[in-house]
This record gives C-alpha cells, structure tokens and sequence, in this order.
DNA sequence: GTATACATGATACATTTGTTTCAACAACGA
DNA sequence: TCGTTGTTGAAACAAATGTATCATGTATAC
C-alpha cells in the first residue's frame, strides 16, 4: 500500500502547471495548511490576497474534486500531528488482544502523557507555578486514591521549599488548615473521578477566602475544575480496571520542578541541605 | 499579565450551570477540539449527537459572543498544539530539550515508561503476582520520597483485596509489623535512590523470617535489589532536578492489576462494595 | 391541581459559503 | 491589423451555515 500523497505533494506536483495568480494561491495554500483547514474559503482569499474563484480554481488545478477535498486533506494533515504516540498506544491495546498486561498498561500511560503534552499550555502551567512559589501558603488536597499523589508533592515541596501542607482527606484537617487562609495563600487539589466529596468543600471554602485554586482533575465534569483559577486536565486511560495516574504524575512533577526553578536557587540549596541532614542522621543506604 | 484561559477551561468553567443536552455538547466540544476547529457548527453537531441550536446555545452559555468567538479559541488551541508538538520534537532529540518543561518532562517519562515495557519480562511479573496474591500478608515498605507510591499501593490494594500493611519509613512500623511474619508472607518494598536505610533493614528481617521479597529499585546499584527473591527495574531519567516515578508508578499499576486478576472476581466484588460504602456514607460527590 | 419556568427540537430566516457565468483584458501568432 | 487563447475578477447563483423563533414537553413551585 503506497501512502497518499501528502499536502504539499499535491500542490508540489501540480505546480508547474499553474498560471501567476494560481501559484500565488498555492504558495500560500501549501505553507498555510493550519488556516485551510479551519477557515473558510473566502477568509483565505483574503489572507492569500486572492480572490474566491482562484481557490476554487487551485483545488481543480491539483486534481482535487472540488475545494472542500483539498480542505479536508488539510484538515487529515493536522489530525496526523497529533497521532504518533497515541495511535501506538492503540495499536498495541488492540493489536494483540491479548498482550502482556505490562504492555498495554504502558501503552496507555504513554498515550495519556501523551495527551497531556499535546494539550497543556506551557503558559498556563508558568503561571501555576508563579502562583504557587509566590503564594505565602500553600495547601495541597487530595481524596480517596489522589492522597497519596498529594502527599508526593508535598514531600518534594518541603524538601525543596517547606511550608506546604498536606490536607488529606481522611482528617478533618482540611478546614483547620484553610480557615485562616486568604489572598495571598494558594490551594492545590488534585481530583480524579470518582471525586472525594471533602475536596470540594474544602476548595470552596478557600476560593470564598480570596485564595488562588489550581486543580489537576480528569476533565470538565470534576467538580473541582470549574471551581479552580487554574485547571489543568489529565487522561485517565487505562485498558484494565482501575484508571491510571501516570499522565497526572507527569504534570505533577513537572509543576514541582517550575515551582522549585521559580523560586530559584534557594530552593536547590535547601534540597542539598535536607538531603545533608538525612544523611548525618544515617537515613540513607549506604552510608 | 494572566494567561488567556483555555478552551477546556471555559468548557469546564461554566460545566456545571449547562443543563444535560449542553452538557452532552460540551463534553464532545471539550474532547474534539480539532473538530470545532475545522468544521462546521451542522457537522460539528451530527457528530455530537445534538441538534445545531444546541451547540449555538452551548456557545452563549459558555460566555462567547457566538459560536464563531468558541470556534476561534479551538482554532488558536489547535495552532498552538502544532509548535508544541514541534518544540517537543525537539527536545526529544536534543535530549536536553530547550522547549517548554512539560514536554521534555513528558519525553523523559514516555522513555522511561518504554523502557520498562522492552526490559521487564512479563513472566516474572506474573509470579510476583502470583506470590503476592496467594501470601497470606502482605507488607508494602517504602522510604522517602517512595512513600507516598507505596501509600497508593496500598490504598489500591486494600481497596480489593484487604489486608496488605503499610509500613511507611517513617515510624517504626516496619519492624513491629514485620516481627511476626514467615514463610507463606511476602514483603512488597520499593526503593529508589538514594536509597532509605530503613526498607533494607526491614527486608532483611523479612527474609531471614522466610517471606517472598518483591522489589522495585531503579537498578542493582539499589541495595534492595540484591535481597530481593524477585527485582524489578525501573527507569527514573528526567532531564531535571528530581527523578521521575512516571516508569515506577505504572509497574505498580500494573502489579496492582495483575494481583487483583489473580485473586479473580472476588476482588472486583470487594471493589464495588467498598465505592457503595463510600457512596454511602456521602463521600463521594456529587451524590 | 394549576401555573410557571426551563429545556429542547423543528422550522424559518438572513447571512455566508463555494462555484459558475460572463465580460474584460493581456499575450501571442497570423 | 485581427482573431485566438488563456487568465482574471465582478457579479450572480444555489447550497450551506449559524441563529432566532416558536411550539412542545417536562420539571418545579405554589
């Protein structure tokens, strides 16, 4: 099976054989696939500085049917970005129906971070972790299988920056910690279906004290989503019984390491410290 | 400067007040963002599975002006995830990517979590699962920053089977629980460096009292490695400061899956007894 | 129960879209 | 020179798009 021809191909073979204003059209056409796919036919003329029939034209003049093929190669072209990992991942969910567990349990954790990076916004997350280092307090809070995510980065966050709490959702110490919160202190809850009631409240409660909310959840139907300044969704795939929180360990880690470069150098010395103490106190093996 | 929120943002922000049809819309938007982008509000909403006015209605009710200014922002979504998807290219082959942190994060993890794929042999996962599942307790040890992933093992453990201990590093727990164990007993413990001193402890008592001895270490350089009956290695690259459990946690998960396999339906009815005792004692929500 | 508010789909409508038609025009060969 | 050929844009067109309107349910309050 030969592979279609791509985009660009189309438009390289047939442009010998085009007229001025017909090259002018595809010059734009084969470096500006992003609009053809998501505009309309006029708003690229436009753009191309052409007017209406020449694009029509153009798709007849490649060997398209009408323009609308050529736009749906385009929009096929901007689909295959976003496939690689992810279209693995299937391949070997489905593939072998019945491949080693630890096989399809990778390929759907790839898949996720895959998702992740696909989907997060750089800024977004800079600014969660702006939000974060510059917070006066910060309160981690996670339910049910989400504590102990919370409790990870609220280990690195004290070995790096101190002063986070952890609020698991077991304890009443949620609301005996956020009481006193305010503008300035900041809230981190992580939530993944189904959502451990506590969180919620105790985000509530934190929000109407002025505090700034970043939630990881899986999606918009979190109840915690809607309710954060700042929320970022995680995939939860998982070909088996449970879902799986590798995708959220990424973003996790990832905004524990924006948060320690936020706050800079200091954050690095107090790690080297820590780690001193640890070992002055025969915590590690060997030594 | 705050950051322009996202499309799923919007989507999530105003998710809660949407009435079920809108909901239904906004959950296919919020999934198929490429789609909103390149084709049209009709086509958009066949694929949807709601009628055009609703999807018009979802727009105004997420806060647009029109379902043109929602088809905008997934557009500029969409153009951003291709440089992203560039940048992460990039980095990936630089290795120490230059590109935002999530993707050489997510880069480092997806390597690591392959990694684990090609090299761990699913046979000798199945025996541990084996032992793990037929062992009449089960001690789950960890140290420093593995704490918290052997908290969620457990928690993931006991949510299906009961019964599994967890003896955290940082009180003395190990060695009362560890006392009384033999042979028919199995020890879970998972280590990665720098290497806690009390896990190696624990499972040396472990050992010399006759119990199986499963470990996770990040290699042989691990001292627990060489006490265990069986290793399993994982990768923990990150190209920054801390090292990545991405590879550690899905090997747990799928430990975890493979152990309630082994145990069979009675895990899965154990499960959904425990979420309906949840369920009812209102932690869950909403509901 | 009645009344009120809201949710939802069918229909109608103005607008926009992609294409065709046609006239204007330039380039070239006789 | 004229006629031919091919290129281009303006205008016109039918089809589609997004939205407003209305009628029909369907809860909820009284």
């Amino acid at each position: 099976m030969t592979s279609d021809p791509s985009f660009s191909d189309r438009v390289a073979a047939g442009y010998a054989g085009l007229s001025p204003q017909l090259r002018r059209a595809a010059d734009f056409v084969a470096a500006n696939g992003q609009e053809v796919a998501t505009r309309s036919l006029r708003q690229v003329s436009v753009a191309a500085g052409v007017t209406p029939p020449t694009l029509s034209r153009l798709a007849r003049a490649l060997g398209f049917d009408s323009y609308e093929a050529l736009r749906e190669l385009a929009r096929e072209e901007l689909g295959r970005r976003r496939v690689s990992f992810a279209e693995r991942a299937r391949a070997l969910q489905q593939g072998r129906g019945e491949g080693a567990l630890i096989h399809s349990q990778a390929a759907a954790a790839i898949g996720n971070i895959e998702t992740l990076a696909d989907e997060t916004d750089p800024a977004r997350l800079a600014e969660a972790a702006r939000i974060l280092a510059g917070a006066g307090r910060v309160c981690l809070i996670g339910g049910m299988s989400s504590a102990a995510f919370v409790d990870y980065l609220g280990y690195m966050a004290n070995l790096a920056l101190g002063g986070w709490e952890v609020a698991g959702s077991g304890s009443g110490l949620a609301a005996a910690a956020l009481v006193d919160y305010g503008p300035g202190d900041a809230v981190l809850a992580v939530s993944l279906l189904p959502a451990a009631r506590r969180p919620v409240g105790a985000v509530r409660l934190a929000r109407e004290r002025g505090a700034r909310v970043v939630a990881i959840t899986d999606g918009p139907g979190n109840p915690l989503a809607g309710l954060a300044d700042l929320n970022f969704t995680v995939a939860t795939e998982s070909p088996h019984f449970f879902t799986s929180y590798s995708a959220a360990l990424v973003l996790i880690e990832t905004l524990i390491t924006m948060v320690v470069r936020e706050v800079g150098a200091a954050a690095e010395a107090r790690i080297a410290k820590v780690e001193a103490a640890h070992r002055s106190l025969g915590d590690y093996w060997p030594e």
